[in-house]
DNA sequence: TTGCTTGTTCGAAAATGATCGAACAAGCCG
DNA sequence: CGGCTTGTTCGATCATTTTCGAACAAGCAA
């Protein structure tokens, strides 16, 4: 039973996703789940404190990329593909391409 | 002869373009460029004060993502649609794309 | 229970970004 | 030339973000 909020894919908002897409930490992140599949918060913080990769998790979360599950002590994140498709087809696609990573 | 920098498409990064596009004004204008070609500054400012698009238009032009010819008095602005495309393939569709306007 | 692990929340500080008026530059028209 | 038009640049202000330590919560293991 998670404690945080998704929204459902109706209320994704463009301008939000592509703003939380745009920070290089959670940039990482997002291709570390599409390539990985699910891992918990630790295994993505880049040696990064804590409080901020959380803040970052928020942010993801907010605008429908991410979901967390609050199972058991180590949270569970999720990127979500189908539903981000769904809503903004080939967004995810073009960001995830290998050309697009490097600069 | 453009007085203004414009990257070479080598040296677009993908998280300043999505920033640059994260902004509601200047999807806007991305937006008004893919649908009616290009257009004066002018032409798209929605009655904002001409400062606040200069700095608007500027942060297009270093995304990569437009191109502003300072021929005569009034500027012309171009969506670089091929060098776009070229870097970062499919991601102008993704946003374009009509159901992914409107909220 | 006590301690360790994982992560959130709070609050503050620093950085970044958006907005806009004022001054300026340059082409164009009469 | 003088004035109008189109945009840029500068500077200030305000808002949003980012970062991170400290305190807190809850599961798990001994």
């Amino acid at each position: 039973m998670s404690r945080f909020h998704h929204p459902p894919p109706e209320a994704f908002e463009l301008t939000r996703m592509l703003h939380a897409l745009s920070d290089p930490v959670r940039l990482e992140v997002v291709r570390s789940l599409a390539a990985n599949g699910e891992q918990t918060c630790a295994a993505l913080d880049g040696d990064r404190p804590k409080s901020t990769m959380s803040h970052h998790f928020r942010v993801l979360r907010d605008s429908g990329l991410v979901e967390t599950r609050g199972e058991r002590t180590a949270h569970m994140n999720r990127l979500r593909r189908e539903e981000v498709e769904a809503r903004f087809p080939g967004l995810l696609d073009a960001v995830l391409r290998p050309e697009s990573v490097g600069r």
